[in-house]
DNA sequence: GTAGTGTTATAGTCAAAAGCAAACAGTTGG
DNA sequence: CCAACTGTTTGCTTTTGACTATAACACTAC
C-alpha cells in the first residue's frame, strides 16, 4: 500500500493522500480487506501532520471505501467499481467548464479524446 | 458583451470574469475588435471590487484575447478558435484525474460521454 | 483640461489548508 | 493485566489565496 504526496502540488495533502488509497484500490494493488498504514506512520514517513493524513482517511470514509475505529487500523471496505463512480464527477466537471466555454458536445469529447491520446505518447 | 458573476460559487470571482469573456468570444457574441465594459463599470454594476474584475482581464491578456493599455478600455483581439483550444487543457486535467483514479482511455471517455448526457437532462 | 481608462502599491479582511500539541478512548499482542 | 499502539477530539497558530479598500499614478479621448 503506497501513499505519495507532492507538495508542490496545488492540490491539498489531504486530497493526495485519498486519491494515493483511491488508486491503489481502482489500479487492484490494494482489496477490500487490506488495511491501510496507520496514519501517524504515513504522516512521520511523508513528513506531513497526522491531522492531514487522517483528514484523507475520513474523506475515504465519508464515500464508503474503508471503515475508521479508534484502535486499529483503517480496513478498506470499497471496491475498485466504487472508485470508478467517481470519474462521473470529475468527468461532470470538465464538461461543465467545456459548455461553459461554448463547445458542443463533440467537442468536448474530441478534447477529452486527444487529452487521453496526448497522454499516451 | 454580458459579464455575469455567481458569489455562490465556488468558482474564483476573477476567473469567472474572464469566463464570461471567453464564452461570449467562443459563442459568437463578441468578436475580435469589440471592446470590454470598462473594470471600474464592472465593479460597479456586479458589486465586487475593481481589482477582482482587473485580474480577469489580466487572465484574458496573458491568454493572448484581449488588449490592455491604460486610458482605454480592453479591446478583445483572440478568436473563437483559440478559446476553443483552452477545452485541451481542460480536458486534459480530467484526463489526467481520470487516468490518476485507474480508469482506462475507454472509461474515461464514458465518463465524460455520460457527463455531457446528465447535463443535457 | 477634464473625465475616464488601466496600472501600481499598500494594507486589511476572511476562509481554507496545514501544522502543532496535548489529552482521550478504544484495540491489540506479549 | 499492561504497555504500546490506534483513531478521536479539542484548541490553537501559521500560511496561503481570494477578495476588498483606498489611493495615487500615467495614459487616452472628447
Amino acid at each position: 500500500m503506497l501513499i505519495t504526496v507532492d507538495s508542490s502540488s496545488a492540490q491539498p495533502l489531504a486530497d493526495q493522500v485519498a486519491n494515493s488509497v483511491r488508486a491503489a484500490l481502482a489500479g487492484g494493488q490494494a482489496a477490500p480487506g487490506d488495511r491501510l498504514p496507520s496514519a501517524r506512520n504515513v504522516a512521520a514517513t511523508l513528513g506531513i501532520n497526522l491531522h492531514t493524513v487522517l483528514r484523507g482517511y475520513q474523506q475515504l470514509r465519508d464515500e464508503g471505501l474503508v471503515e475508521l475505529r479508534r484502535g486499529r487500523t483503517a480496513v478498506i471496505t470499497g471496491t475498485a467499481d466504487q472508485v470508478r463512480l467517481q470519474l462521473t464527477a470529475a468527468a461532470e466537471e470538465f464538461a461543465r467548464a467545456a459548455l461553459h466555454a461554448g463547445a458542443t458536445d463533440e467537442e468536448a469529447l474530441d478534447a477529452a479524446r486527444q487529452a487521453l491520446a496526448n497522454l499516451r505518447e
